[in-house]
DNA sequence: AATGGGTTACGCGTTAAGCT
DNA sequence: AGCTTAACGCGTAACCCATT
């Protein structure tokens, strides 16, 4: 009998098998954050003096071009303008809407010079704040890659691996598979090299922090994947497996591990949950072809 | 009544791909 | 070339509920 993911916890192990990518120690990082939002800052107060009211301050940073402009628009939230999202404010064509429909809540221009200069300059608080941003969702496409180098490494003559590496389009599976319809997200496809049939799909998550809320999500949403895969294999007689490449120390966490022990054995031998310790025994070509 | 862990709900910024 | 979209994981206020 294969082991399963729920083996891996015996005796209250299974963080062993979870994969760390390190992140930066506080405070070590300030320094490098002010040398990013140093300038950014220093144009703030600028365009601040330059300005003749708050609105007009939102028009001169739509001036700017990016990298900056985002940056500038973050700044202006924060003194500003809490109320505009970001998404708001990266649409440079979206500037007259928002003076139109949020420009009488801004915060009025003397007193944001006010404010702003009675901070210190560079503001280390604010470029904290900012850099504490920085890196999310870098962990998940760490994770994705070192899986795509690995399959690659392993399996890369006989099949190929389908799916962004980083940033884009998930793969949706009613444009790979014959007669499946539902526009389901996938993160990867593992297909024969030469027939190009579908073997494998795949969903990846890394999970750094937060068990709680989004726990049942996410098994929710997992389940009905599978549950749709068994249906596909069933009604097309073929066998397409399911593979969750899930990690992180957020796995550990409440109920995640026993949650995704019930969404294996939900899916018998089709479905297989992974952390990348675990990819050596547990995706196999026995696996991937039985 | 206080404490504290867990849950719910939602907004968040950056990146690279994709689009116009 | 500039802008938008799709994808990622993160943070936390407010609430719930069991225990002390």
């Amino acid at each position: 009998m294969t082991k399963k993911f729920r083996d891996y916890k015996i005796k209250e192990n299974n963080a062993q098998y979870i994969t760390f990518f390190d992140s930066e120690y506080y405070p070590d990082y300030l320094e490098a954050a002010l040398q990013v939002y140093k300038p950014v800052f220093e144009q703030f107060g600028e365009l601040l003096e330059e300005a003749e009211n708050s609105s007009n301050l939102l028009e001169l940073i739509g001036k700017e071009s990016n990298p900056i402009r985002t940056q500038l628009m973050r700044v202006f939230r924060k003194f500003v303008s809490p109320d505009t999202s970001v998404e708001m404010l990266k649409k440079k064509t979206k500037i007259p809407e928002i003076i139109r429909d949020f420009g009488d809540r801004f915060r009025e221009l003397e007193l944001v010079r006010e404010r702003y200069n009675s901070r210190p300059f560079p503001d280390e608080t604010l470029a904290a704040m900012f850099f504490e941003y920085a890196n999310r969702g870098e962990k998940g496409y760490l994770l994705t890659e070192a899986f795509f180098n690995w399959f690659e490494e392993k399996f890369g003559d006989e099949y190929e691996i389908l799916g962004p590496i980083k940033a884009g389009r998930d793969i949706i599976l009613s444009e790979y598979l014959e007669g499946f319809s539902n526009k389901v997200p996938a993160d990867f496809l593992i297909r024969n090299k030469n027939t190009k049939e579908p073997k494998v799909v795949g969903f990846a998550r890394y999970d750094s922090d937060r068990g709680g809320s989004q726990e049942d999500d996410r098994i929710k949403g997992n389940r009905d994947n599978v549950t749709e895969m068994i249906k596909y294999s069933r009604d097309t007689n073929k066998t397409l497996k399911v593979l969750l490449l899930n990690d992180g120390p957020g796995l550990t966490l409440g109920s995640m591990w026993d949650d995704y022990s019930s969404l294996e054995d939900y899916g018998e031998e089709n479905v297989r949950v992974v952390t990348l310790k675990m990819l050596e025994e547990r995706v196999t070509k026995d696996w991937i072809e039985e």
